[in-house]
DNA sequence: ACGCGCAGCGGAAAGCTTTCCGCAACTCGC
DNA sequence: GCGAGTTGCGGAAAGCTTTCCGCTGCGCGT
């Protein structure tokens, strides 16, 4: 039954080989309506025998929705993105949504463009999403349809921003190094400029104050998200004088790096000191020697979490307001294995 | 100017407030038809005013084109897919094209009932696209819109598959490593069972024949993709005692494995050893020690290249057949700095 | 002054599906 | 055997836009 554009059977097709009126044809293919099974199966059979698959534009226009949710990203989809998307589309294949893709760069222009035409698609919802905790312009509050910011927040109190809890995800960090017997506990982490950064210092002084423990140095090491800051900071570190015994890093490339560093100075690890890096990221926590133990942002979750509240929102459930955190989850691996002091 | 759904502003609405009527307003917006300046001006003050967006479901209707193209991911959108995607979003994006993402998960079934939805919703074409060059089952031949595979190689031969060229890639490496003066290379790489392993290794030992240089062990380390395994690799390498001065590793992530051993064991990378990986994957060659020369697949363009002829086939122009291999660059880093040998 | 042509716009159909309303026939109860 | 209710289906409208055709009125040529 090979067909080309513009002659696709449509159900008038169905319709007439089952000898039936179209709108008795789209009853019986939908399940609706009272018919006799009879009548029913014979549609079903041309259907079936005409390779008829109904034209999902036409019924949207009908109905007024699309199954269809836009996605946009700010930054181009990238480590943080996927596997958002892969929880995001997840909830929504359950829901019999599609997801349209829109690749914003960053750019303000671009994204206003990629709005208009999804509304103009008549998306039933959207999802915004990025690559920073940090606050982003909203989208606006007059849009015919939901919004829910995922990895992202807006800067509109009155938007729906969906956030892994970086303060919380610091905390099981720095309980799980206690825990292990370590008391001498340093920070290594990104920009201060980045608030996923600041949050887990707070994060960590506030889980190590409720402890009644130091932090080493008596402040974050603030720099990049590289294995080079890693190698870095755990020189500056070692160079410092003080004693540590643990190390929790802001992400584990950092936590890579130091590794390399602490294992090239011979400093054993997990022996000598305990270390937690942030991502889960298999390259990285697998790659690392000794493997990794790791805060992982839950970000599948993340996405799963928003597309569900995104499809409530759909069927007319309003949504709620303001920032919702969702707990990170540690990783544990050889990295942190019970110190034997 | 809020409106929920179920009241958007139609252009029979614009039609009204313009004192016109809605064929006129179409024509207006859309600079088609002989209307007077002043009428259009008219039009489009009354569409701005009230904020119409045309309903592209209704407009794709009859037009009969969605300007979507669909495309399906094999495997859930990975490390290879990410590259793709961006490309291929580029070019449709020139062309104000929107991308359908559906991820098959490796599940045929999943596969074919995303296929279904796709071409119910009249996508104008579909990109499938995978993570391995291995041949998948071809989607079909009697598709109502053309297909390409975009880094996923059909089984039928007239279907049109783009890949990067595996072998072509090794020569590059080959060759370079020969033109900073090594002479006595081996070949580490992942398993035997895919073909990109097997090419990469062809299109090795194709450019060694041609220099009349040696294989080093004679044959290639088969393995996995892993930094273990290019530990592992290179401590084999070095217990064999075979000489050797220049290492092509399948991918970056065997390469810095190896070079974390060789440096390790006190062989210094580029001074004695040269040493090439393939990806181009940013974490991997930067993290490495030192920076690592590597083969870039080009995928970005690989996926613009492949969007650019499903455009072509959508506007009319018939598809070739056959799998297009398009040539992959070198990027040289400090691991292959001229031999001062 | 008459006719031709064109500019400018309106009307209607088409694209495909769904839903609402209504009609015909049949069944059941008495 | 007749009225009421039900079952089963057809017809038509609606959803929104675009395109095709045709109509009106005006300008211009002769």
């Amino acid at each position: 039954m090979v067909r080309g554009r513009g002659n696709a059977v449509t159900i008038n097709d169905v319709a007439r080989l089952a000898g039936v009126s179209p709108g008795t044809a789209s009853k019986a293919l939908n399940g609706r309506g009272q018919l006799r099974s009879e009548t029913r199966r014979r549609v079903v059979a041309a259907a079936e025998q005409l390779g008829f698959h109904t034209n999902l534009l036409a019924r949207s226009l009908q109905e007024g929705r699309t199954y269809t949710v836009g996605v946009l990203t700010t930054d181009s989809f990238g480590r943080f993105t996927i596997p958002i998307m892969l929880g995001a589309e997840d909830a929504l294949a359950a829901g019999q949504m599609s997801v349209l893709l829109c690749d914003g760069r960053g750019d303000r222009i671009r994204e206003q463009h990629y709005l208009r035409t999804l509304l103009g698609r008549r998306v039933d919802g959207l999802i915004v999403t990025g690559r920073t905790t940090d606050p982003r312009p909203s989208l606006g509050r007059d849009l015919p349809v939901p919004v829910v910011y995922a990895l992202a927040r807006s800067d509109d109190p009155d938007d729906l921003s969906m956030l892994h809890d970086d303060q919380q995800g610091a905390g099981l960090a720095i309980r799980h190094l206690l825990a292990t017997g370590r008391r001498r506990i340093a920070h290594v982490t990104g920009p201060e400029r980045h608030l996923a950064a600041r949050d887990r210092a707070a994060g960590t002084v506030a889980a190590l104050a409720a402890a009644g423990e130091p932090l080493i140095l008596d402040q974050p090491l603030w720099g990049e998200w590289s294995e080079r800051w890693g190698r870095q900071a755990a020189t500056i570190l070692m160079r410092s004088g003080a004693e540590f015994d643990g190390i929790f890093c802001g992400s584990d490339q950092i936590a890579r790096g130091v590794a390399d560093a602490l294992r090239e100075a011979g400093r054993r690890v997990p022996e000598e000191v305990g270390l937690v890096g942030v991502d889960n990221w298999e390259v990285m926590v697998e790659g690392c020697r000794p493997p990794l133990t790791t805060v992982d942002l839950n970000l599948t979750e993340l996405g799963h979490a928003a597309a569900s509240k995104l499809l409530r929102a759909i069927e007319g459930h309003p949504l709620e307001k303001g920032v919702q955190l969702l707990p990170c989850r540690l990783v544990t691996r050889h990295s942190t294995e019970m110190s034997p002091l």
